[in-house]
RNA sequence: GUCAGGGUAGCUCAGCUGGUUAGAGCACUGGUCUCAUAAGCCGGGGGUCGGGGGUUCAAGUCCCCCCUCUGACACCA
């Protein structure tokens, strides 16, 4: 049977972080366990290296683009190189064979008729080069970022009859409820395409870093845009559109994603595919998003953290282990060393290492490591059967993506076997002459650990890898077979003495990043500045550009909620003019009504006015929002409304 | 605000179509073996299953209302 697992191909914006790490190594466990039941499979993965920020980023870090986005795609190919990521090809976008499949597909949906050309009519700000949807105009008519007059304006564009789709789509749904997991997001799904779909503009005008225009349709204005063309990715791989030397593994078994993408995969992505008349994939696999000790990571924190890095300090099997043993597939996981150690403590070294060293030392004594399964299951046809009961239950939690379940599950083995030991106590039936029985546990737990390491070297390749040179045999194929299918028992062998898998871990091993306490402590705010400063020193502006912006003093006069709104206070702010302004702030959630009449605030006076839930907004306050919230800029001593700040 | 999904032991969660004294892991704690990485094993404490009504012989499990959390969308100037 043929699998074919996918990550996305990761934006060639900056470098990978745990999120990118985690998302391959699902991928990656997925494919090792296809392979391991004698599956021929195939994994991909790369990077997305088109679009309009890709072009500008080159331009900042002033590189030739190609140059740009080669480096960046190197560093995550050279990272899952070095977590040894099992991928059987790795695509960029820039490789001429996916440009090729992609200008194909373009052509096939032309032709059908499924891609038309036409304009993307709207209201227009030329001064902000624009388009804007008419709900955001003010008064119908004004742009809402500048404030000027929009015209009605016509840009060339081509168009893919997404609404087209919309019925089959809502079918496939449908009729494959696991078409996307978890069920939740295909309910977020469902409803976004019952809200009705538009056609969607897949090309573009403004700027050139996009694949080209097939040569047939002769119009070299226009480049692809992104998403088209990196979706096509996922097929190109195969060799569609040049010699589909590996079609046959299409559909694809499962598109491992991160809940961000969670659209463009399972709306667009299928609509593409009926276009072109292909299957779809078996399953959209949507996961969740990781924090850090319970904090979302984010630069501007400085919490984030590097795989490489925990790889580096924890080693990266361990790091695998976690990520698909913490968090139930779909949620969002918490990663702290605390956690991270705890496991690796408790149910790598208690559990599964110590359990390894215990045979290891009780057949030195007993049988000069000489392990036979002879008598196994005359004795312990019990624990026989509760590890085949859990084994059973394996396939089932790894289908759903369930990694979490299937670890728990087959961490019932281990129990097993540590209960077996106890309960039978080999030394005891040694001094009772009774050999053969203390025999018979070891070996029955040598056989817990070999079959619990064929389970979990999808997981652990590496150290399932030594457990089975320790057990004598090799994790492949036929071992999984004859052990798992065929539930046989190991040959005679002789055991092989490793040093302890994993060394428990008694403190930390990374430096802790500064995390916010109940008062944020002053370091943080230090290092923030710092970030920011050295990030903005290739972005310094003018004091005049500075004094374009018109800051005041104003006094809030009135306040209310917007009714129907869950951020939008509507107030009536003095700024020194004859007549209040309005300022329409989301900042409901962090201020009630009444608690801001009378107090001063810093505005920005100059600011084109808005339209917000169909009000104009003449202003804006000024406010600093962080993970903690929001707090508004206030001057220190009341000052005269209108009083400028400078 | 609309829609979706949650709120079960200190923590993370399991509890399918309603049915005996509500479970697991971790944490805490008492005991115990010695093959082992101060690991293992046995036992214990701890829950008004968000709140309030209702249906039923019987509800964590069904219905209604409320509170609260998360996510998506609609307004974050």
């Amino acid at each position: 049977m043929n699998k074919y697992i996918t990550t996305p191909i990761y934006y060639v914006n900056g470098e990978a972080h745990i999120g990118h790490a985690y998302t391959t190594f699902i991928a990656d466990t997925m494919a090792r366990y296809e392979r391991l039941k004698g599956n021929d499979t195939y994994f991909l993965t790369g990077t997305d290296e088109h679009g309009q920020k890709i072009e500008e980023s080159a331009q900042k870090n002033g590189k030739p683009i190609q140059e740009f986005a080669d480096e960046i795609s190197a560093t995550f190919k050279n990272l899952w190189d070095e977590f040894e990521i099992s991928y059987d090809k790795f695509i960029r976008t820039t490789d001429a064979d996916h440009k090729l499949g992609v200008q194909k597909a373009f052509e096939v949906m032309y032709a059908k008729g499924d891609i038309y050309k036409d304009f993307y009519e709207g209201h227009y700000c030329v001064s902000c080069e624009t388009f804007f949807p008419e709900t955001q105009l003010i008064d119908g008519e004004f742009c809402p970022d500048c404030g000027r007059t929009t015209s009605i304006v016509k840009e060339e564009s081509y168009f893919f009859k997404l609404s087209k789709y919309e019925d089959r789509l809502l079918k496939h749904y449908e009729e494959n409820p696991d078409f996307i997991l978890p069920r939740s997001r295909a309910n977020e799904v469902i409803n976004f395409v019952k809200g009705g779909l538009r056609d969607l503009s897949v090309t573009r005008t403004s700027f050139t870093w996009g694949v080209d225009m097939p040569e047939s349709l002769n119009d070299d204005k226009h480049v692809m845009y992104v998403w088209l063309d990196a979706l096509m990715n996922y097929v190109t791989a195969l060799g569609y559109g040049k010699d589909d030397a590996n079609m046959n593994y299409w559909p694809a078994s499962t598109h491992l994603i991160g809940k961000d993408i969670l659209r463009f995969h399972a709306i667009y992505w299928p609509a593409f595919l009926m276009s072109l008349d292909m299957p779809l994939p078996e399953h959209i696999g949507v996961h969740g998003w990781w924090t850090r000790d319970g904090e979302k990571m984010s630069k501007s924190k400085g919490n984030v953290i590097s795989p490489k890095e925990v790889a580096d300090a924890y080693g990266v099997e361990n790091l695998r282990y976690f990520m698909l043993r913490e968090v139930p597939f779909g949620q969002d996981g918490d990663f702290s060393q605390r956690a991270f150690i705890d496991r690796i403590n408790s149910e790598l070294s208690n559990d599964l290492g110590n359990l390894l060293n215990r045979i290891i030392g009780m057949s030195g004594k007993y049988s000069e490591f000489i392990i036979d399964s002879v008598n196994v299951e005359k004795y312990h046809s019990k624990e026989l059967n509760s590890m085949n009961e859990a084994l059973g239950n394996l396939d089932g939690f790894m289908k759903n993506m369930q990694t979490h379940r299937y670890l728990e599950e087959l961490w019932k083995l281990f129990s097993i076997g540590n209960k077996a030991i106890e309960e039978y106590a080999p030394w005891a039936k040694m001094k009772e002459d009774k050999k053969d029985e203390a025999l018979a546990t070891v070996a029955l737990v040598a056989n817990i650990l070999a079959k619990a390491s064929i389970m979990l070297s999808p997981v652990m390749p590496k150290t399932t890898a030594t457990i089975a040179d320790a057990l004598n045999f090799k994790i492949n194929n036929d071992s999984y077979n004859e052990l798992i299918i065929d539930k046989k028992l190991l040959k005679l062998f002789t055991i092989k003495k490793v040093p302890p898998l994993f060394p428990r871990v008694e403190e930390p091993l990374m430096v802790e990043a500064p995390i916010a306490e109940s008062n944020p402590p002053k370091v943080e705010k230090q290092k923030e500045l710092k970030q920011d400063n050295s990030k903005e020193t290739d972005n310094l502006i003018e004091i005049g550009q500075f004094f374009e912006t018109s800051l005041k003093i104003g006094t809030v006069l009135e306040s209310e909620e917007v009714p129907k709104s869950k951020k939008l206070l509507k107030l009536q702010v003095d700024v020194g003019d004859e007549t209040p302004r309005q300022v329409v702030a989301g900042i409901k959630e962090f201020y009630s009504a009444e608690s801001l009449v009378g107090t001063q605030v810093c505005v920005v006076a100059n600011l084109k006015p808005a339209k917000l839930m169909g009000m104009i907004s003449e202003g804006m306050l000024l406010a600093a929002k962080d993970e903690d919230g929001l707090c508004l800029v206030r001057p220190e001593k009341p000052k005269k409304a209108g009083t400028p700040i400078g």
